[in-house]
DNA sequence: TCTGGGGTCCTAGGACCC
DNA sequence: TCTGGGGTCCTAGGACCC
């Protein structure tokens, strides 16, 4: 029996959030993002777009093209709260929700709908309720699986309901532009428009054939997709992916510089940064990776990884300048970054402490007592794997 | 056109070990 | 001395998504 997963998608959500705000913004073009430089849009209305605006367009097009633009810069604070409301609201339905970025989730509402005759109307009732209890507009995407529910969701915007069923693919799915699968970015869809393939229903011809062609350009992927395009593939909700896995901010400079001075002051801000949000998260990571991007706007990566786990501003800035002076003090740089990766949770940590351990140490003596454990822990990981590896234990 | 910042996952080569 | 094959971790880079 196929499960009902479901992809809800917020639409327009930083412009509906400015809206909720201020509803004079509604019904005119406005574009979420900065006007500095390098500022692009972030996320436009729909009323902007009839312009040609769209995200990820710089800010100085998106005013050629729609010079009464009205311009918010973004407050990720307050979408954040909204998001919460929005994921809560799903949550106080069923359990079965995953996260899956700020404005769209998947669930699983199997046991929800069972018995029920209009399973649109039902879906519809969620969507006016969140508008009613938020004022936040979506759109609903339903069907067998994760794939399904995610092209669903997009099929129909704003405020949309869109099922999916197995027999519905050829209709909904296979006339649709190559370029509008999910999964193939704009790498891959002129690569196959290249080869022939224009529509999605091209594509599951192909790989139903298994044509060569096609299975060399998509390499591993091309598995996944079969199966997406036939309507299988998963149909799993991850309820345990809430722990990041890295944590990262990055920057574009002023102005292209060479000048070392610059870059180790931008990198203490970036460390600190990282290092604080990790501390929010109790999360510790052994991996330090720097970004540069230089002045062709083309971005390398360096990383290293560390004899213990941290979350410390002085460690994380340490590596980061050490990688950037082995690797980059020449270049001229447009922008830099730094991320931690390999995260482990703190909280997760099963440390056992006396009672007396506890009187003595003062709650951020604990969170230190717990990530020299993890340390303890991590070295003795890596000792371990050597000694087995060296006494053929494998 | 003139290109932000936050992420995730996958691949492939080299080091190192048996 | 030269050879094969299997396994894991680290690192760099690429594609994709919001």
């Amino acid at each position: 029996m196929a499960r009902v997963i479901v992809h809800i998608d917020l639409n327009a959500f930083f412009v509906r959030a400015e809206e909720i705000r201020d509803p004079s913004l509604e019904n005119k073009p406005v574009a979420i993002g900065h006007l500095g430089r390098g500022g692009v849009v972030s996320t436009c209305s729909y009323e902007a777009r009839k312009y040609g605006v769209s995200s990820a367009m710089p800010m100085n097009k998106a005013i050629k093209l729609c010079p009464n633009l009205i311009i918010v810069p973004p407050d990720y604070r307050f979408y954040i709260t909204l998001s919460h409301q929005f994921k809560n609201y799903i949550r106080s339905i069923t359990p079965k929700v995953e996260s899956a970025s700020i404005d769209e989730l998947f669930a699983d509402f199997t046991d929800i709908v069972k018995g029920k005759k209009n399973v649109t109307a039902y879906f519809k009732s969620i969507q006016l309720e969140l508008f009613k209890r938020t004022g936040l507009k979506c759109s609903i995407g339903v069907g067998p699986t994760r794939f399904l529910a995610k092209m669903g969701s997009d099929y129909q915007k704003p405020m949309g309901i869109t099922i999916i069923r197995r027999k519905d693919i050829k209709n909904i799915l296979y006339p649709l532009p190559i370029k509008d699968m999910f999964g193939v970015g704009k790498k891959t869809a002129p690569r196959l428009e290249h080869i022939g393939v224009k529509t999605i229903g091209e594509l599951a011809n192909r790989l139903n054939n298994n044509d060569e062609a096609t299975l060399k350009l998509l390499g591993k992927f091309a598995e996944e997709l079969k199966l997406w395009v036939n309507g299988y593939g998963s149909d799993e909700i991850y309820l345990e992916y809430d722990n990041p896995k890295s944590i990262g901010n990055s920057t574009t400079l002023k102005s292209d510089t060479n000048q070392f001075e610059i870059i180790k002051q931008t990198y203490a801000m970036l460390a600190e940064e990282v290092s604080m949000r990790a501390k929010k998260d109790s999360m510790v990571g052994s991996t330090i990776q720097i970004m540069v991007k230089d002045t062709n706007y083309q971005a390398r990566n360096k990383s290293i990884t560390l004899e213990k786990l941290t979350n410390d501003s002085k460690d994380i800035l340490n590596a980061a300048l050490k990688l950037y002076e082995r690797n980059f003090l020449d270049l001229t740089v447009r922008a830099v970054g730094v991320t931690l990766q390999n995260l482990v949770c703190i909280k997760d940590s099963t440390i056992q402490m006396t009672f007396f351990d506890y009187e003595r140490h003062e709650e951020e003596n604990r969170t230190k007592l717990i990530i020299n454990d993890l340390n303890r822990r991590y070295k003795g990981a890596n000792l371990k794997r050597a000694s087995e590896l060296k006494n053929g234990n494998k």
